[in-house]
DNA sequence: TTGTAAGCGTTATCAT
DNA sequence: ATGATAACGCTTACAA
């Protein structure tokens, strides 16, 4: 039905090997003379001519494919992630499948099966926890290579930064600004990355001669709705926190929604720190203090680490590429308290 | 390299034929006797044994894919589409492959050529301007089914929302609360999502009896960096705004980062209205007035447009579908005013 | 410089 | 119920 290498052949009035080399011209310096080559093009134009990948790709062992896996595409953060991936695997040639497995494990095993059916050379997995079941073995029978980014493996190469350290880091702020109770938003017990974030919490008390209190921990999935559900929980208890620590930006927004709806200040009666520095939050009033991640970055080195995979010629390396976090201090946190009174109370004589 | 049919049928002691019979068992019901069928999956699985999708589509008409082509991949409106169109494709056995084209038209012309040369069986173009040159013929070569959500075609079919209309209504709403200068932060001049936003905004104005000032109608792209310089110049002119109606949420987030800036209150200085509500615009405080736009639902729509004609045994029908806007009034219009203002007095108090 | 032909890994058609 | 074998559309030795 449609135009194949042939039918530019007859047209041409050349053989399908002269065809193929002049449409691979950029790839192929094979030589075919000029005329030649002229006259294949305008039947290739003419005709509409585009070589059925599926065909290249079957006698060629890349499938020039590279898989995505994403908890939530609706979290701004990852989208940051994927563009730095998309980034250089264009830049090397190949094309992303993007797919989000909304945490459901059969979305996840199906997206994974699918991926591997279609041979990708590569595979992305970012963030998420027990949904994804990836056995080395199933990968390896195909040769495809993996790097996770932002979850632990033995098994594969990874690309992480300290949650634990910047969680640390980000209490230990609260902590130097004085606050005693501090209320930790979570997201789940599945994912790494949250448990380590509130290994970090903990740390940080522990290390100040605090005690931890259960209460000032509570669970979330990482949606504003549940981190408004979780600081309102927080906030009425009978002795509540002076600042939340939320595990994630979105949380964190929803966090400060709900300290407006009980009628109190950020930071003037809670102080809020969030996680990730999703583009939104410097623009919130009060801007939301966050542990910024280069979620960009992230995606960058892990498409590295996996191109020189791929090229590589043997086994990959088990790679632990870390990359640097950066708290950044904005007004949420109260530490330019000072700047945002200031602001706060210009606003009030208006109307 | 890799585990073929071959070496299963090798491994179980029968044909490639019937290998390939019970490796398509689900889609397939041909008779093949237990026991051997036994043999064959216990063989498949020992060799951890994958049919190679490039082979098999190579025979089939169908690829099997859908590709995406969206504008920003970080702006969490596309995100929301994706997940309407992917449901459903997933749910008709179709992959989905999702482009971010960042608005640059080398980017978008050279997706466009790999989904072709993938034989996507179906290409859905969300949103996005200029920068996206698809012709015709090209798509008609191979038969590639095509739908537009949220941009005009005459060529194709098209899932939109009456952009006009629901900007003029968020206008008239404005207007309706006794705001005669209102200023609008458009997003360029490529996109006719834009260009529609803003005629209803222009339409609204002269309805009413109003003149338009051009100096109200200030210029961005999409971003909250964007919506908050803009916001920042048209609260400095001589006669400033008492209302800003942003053509995206983001921008509106902007918008409403700079009111406070400048020390000013939404909405008691400045009335704000957004457009799409995104799932963060609920919980901004004032939560953010702005039309809903469904955008599961865009996504759904053109999905199920997609899959009838990709099994229609004609050309595509071109469709004209729309999905209904809605204006959701919250807390940043003013409308809800003396909530608002109660729970601002509450919060000036504390400390 | 160009053409011929042998695969690539499947599925589908036809025998058996 | 099972097995040969011919496509599918392309690239690439190898021949010419």
């Amino acid at each position: 039905m449609a135009i194949t290498i042939r039918d530019v052949a007859e047209a041409a009035g050349v053989s399908v090997a002269t065809v193929s080399r002049v449409a691979n011209g950029s790839t192929n310096d094979y030589p075919v003379r000029p005329q030649t080559r002229e006259r294949v093009l305008e039947a290739i134009v003419r005709l509409g001519y585009r070589p059925n990948d599926n065909a290249r790709r079957l006698l060629q062992k890349r499938s020039g494919l590279i898989g995505i896996l994403v908890p939530d595409i609706s979290n701004p953060y990852y989208p940051e992630v994927a563009r730095g991936i998309e980034d250089v695997a264009s830049a090397n040639g190949f094309t992303v499948m993007f797919c989000s497995t909304d945490r459901l494990p059969e979305k996840a095993a199906s997206y994974i099966e699918a991926l591997l059916l279609k041979r990708v050379d590569g595979l992305v997995v970012v963030g998420g926890g027990d949904e994804i079941q990836l056995s080395e073995s199933s990968v390896a029978t195909y040769g495809t290579k993996v790097v996770f980014i932002g979850r632990p493996s033995k098994a594969f190469s990874t690309v992480r930064i300290d949650n634990i350290g910047a969680a640390r880091d980000a209490t230990e702020h609260l902590l130097g600004l004085g606050h005693t109770r501090i209320g930790f938003i979570a997201a789940g017990t599945s994912s790494t990355t949250v448990t380590e974030r509130r290994r970090g919490y903990v740390q940080a008390i522990e290390a100040a001669g605090g005690a931890v209190d259960e209460d000032l921990i509570v669970d979330g999935d990482f949606s504003e709705a549940v981190g408004h559900a979780a600081a309102l929980r927080l906030l009425r208890l009978p002795d509540p926190p002076t600042a939340i620590f939320a595990a994630n930006d979105r949380m964190a927004l929803g966090a400060m929604a709900a300290v407006a709806d009980l009628g109190l200040a950020v930071p003037g009666d809670v102080a809020l720190v969030g996680f990730d520095d999703v583009p939104m939050s410097a623009f919130l009033r009060p801007s939301l203090t966050t542990v910024s991640v280069a979620a960009q970055e992230l995606g960058v080195r892990a498409m590295e680490a996996l191109v020189k995979d791929i090229n590589g010629d043997g086994r990959p390396g088990r790679r632990r590429i870390r990359v640097a976090t950066r708290l950044v201090v904005r007004d949420s946190c109260g530490a330019s308290a000072r700047q945002a009174r200031g602001r706060a109370s210009e606003a009030s004589p208006a109307v």
